[in-house]
DNA sequence: TGCACGAATTCCGATATATGGAATCGACGG
DNA sequence: CCGTCGATTCCATATATCGGAATTCGTGCA
């Protein structure tokens, strides 16, 4: 017997994502035919979030989700408020740097960004804020992952994805490469993701030690090298020690 | 006859606006009383904003939002990333002035922080990210104000709301300090939202011109004088066309 | 170890409510 | 001016939701 939920909560729901994940507003029949949905209950869906002014209308009568569906979910990050911690030493970063620079999350068996930082230099990334990638495979991800092993270790059996040549995809070599990481305190990524992009990334912890996010910075394997990387390593781990003292803080530094 | 709306999705938003809002994970009987709901039909809403994963259950059996709660709303400010294209020019900005700098959009008849980088000087602001104040008393606000005034000005009849000694709380009064600003291209706030707040704040125009968010700094009235602004003046308004210049390239300068 | 209390969770019959097909309305283009 | 397409409203019906009560679970205390 499947759990009794409420339809209605769910649809809403999803009209909800349909609308905050397009990037145009749509009409109630586009809504109807994308969530398989009949046409006037998409309407009266539509309508109740207009009413709680998640949603509003176009000229055109389009609908679109309106900032209070961003407040709702800055609030939820607010109380977690990293970014806004992060931020002074990740322009930091990217400056020094001249790449982009990364704030990473667990976000069950992958890296969820919740901060970015574009340098002028940089190319187009492959991330964006609100994306994510497979743990294993980003600097970032190996980071949470070397310092919460225990914990998803075993979620990872069998979701060792490979995603080009070089990604690690047995449990014995990510055991080696987490002890690694543990033991220099920095992970990176040689094009284990995408064939041409590179990365270093350290942790941040809270003031009890728990690694709770970790920062990189990453960039295109023509311009950022394995030298490069070397050479950038101690400015990231400091980054990454200067936002958990941020945090420590309370404020940013 | 009142409109008929979804009761179910109306109270599972309620549900969710509770708990993006509360520093702490609720448990259902909580929830069921600050929102003066049957326990039992809050524990259907949760455990359906369960199943989908926008909400996830603690071991002590408190219920928190999930991430997924800003991802979504993240995709919606993602579609116009005004943030991330703001934030160099931002941090200069709050580097060169020492003080909080702001980047606000129009919300109702409320300036709408979407951005915010302090920098280490400054000292606990009254605004977060996510917040609001009046738009007729607070220097970002204003600017969004004297460039959309025709749109706007019918809505402020009576909610020229007194904030402290300095408001402006007549339109006669608005219409000539809106018209100052147009002339001068910033506006600022002397103490008119918080007696111990000053601020200065630019226009970020789209590429047709329009005005579409305000860039401004703010500080303690004790350190951040009339002098003060009067010097920073300058750029505030050059931070405004950088940003300007980021959303025409559609990526950070 | 067992008891008692509060909270969460499940159950279930009554009924208010969401549903979807059909009718209506409104905008636009020929 | 008419025809088409989409949005919106109507309405009878089925049923999904509601909430009170019963049950289970967890925790602290004796």
């Amino acid at each position: 017997m499947p759990e009794r939920l409420d339809a209605t909560l769910s649809k809403g729901m999803l009209v909800l994502e349909a609308l905050s994940s397009s990037p145009h507003p749509l009409g109630i029949s586009d809504l109807a035919a994308r969530l398989a949905l009949n046409k006037s209950n998409v309407h009266r869906l539509v309508r109740t979030l207009k009413a709680l002014e998640y949603l509003e209308q176009e000229p055109d009568r389009t609908y679109r989700c309106t900032l209070k569906v961003w407040k709702l979910g800055n609030a939820v990050m607010g109380h977690m408020n990293l970014p806004a911690l992060a931020a002074p030493a990740m322009h930091a970063l990217a400056q020094l740097s001249g790449e982009t620079v990364h704030l990473s999350v667990i976000d069950g068996i992958n890296a969820l960004y919740v901060e970015k930082v574009d340098s002028a230099r940089s190319v187009r990334a492959y991330s964006e804020r609100g994306g994510s990638a497979p743990l294993h495979c980003v600097a970032t991800g190996k980071v949470l992952l070397a310092f919460n092993y225990e914990l998803l270790r075993p979620r990872l059996s069998g979701n060792l994805s490979r995603q080009t040549a070089r990604t690690i995809t047995t449990l014995k070599a990510l055991d080696k490469e987490m002890e690694t990481v543990r033991v220099r305190g920095l992970a990176t990524n040689l094009a284990e993701y995408r064939d041409d992009v590179t990365g270093v990334a350290a942790p941040v912890r809270d003031p009890a030690g728990r690694v709770i996010a970790a920062v990189g910075v990453s960039g295109p394997l023509a311009r950022f090298t394995r030298q490069q990387i070397r050479k950038i390593g101690p400015a990231v781990r400091e980054a990454g020690q200067r936002i958990s003292e941020a945090v420590d803080a309370g404020r940013p530094l």
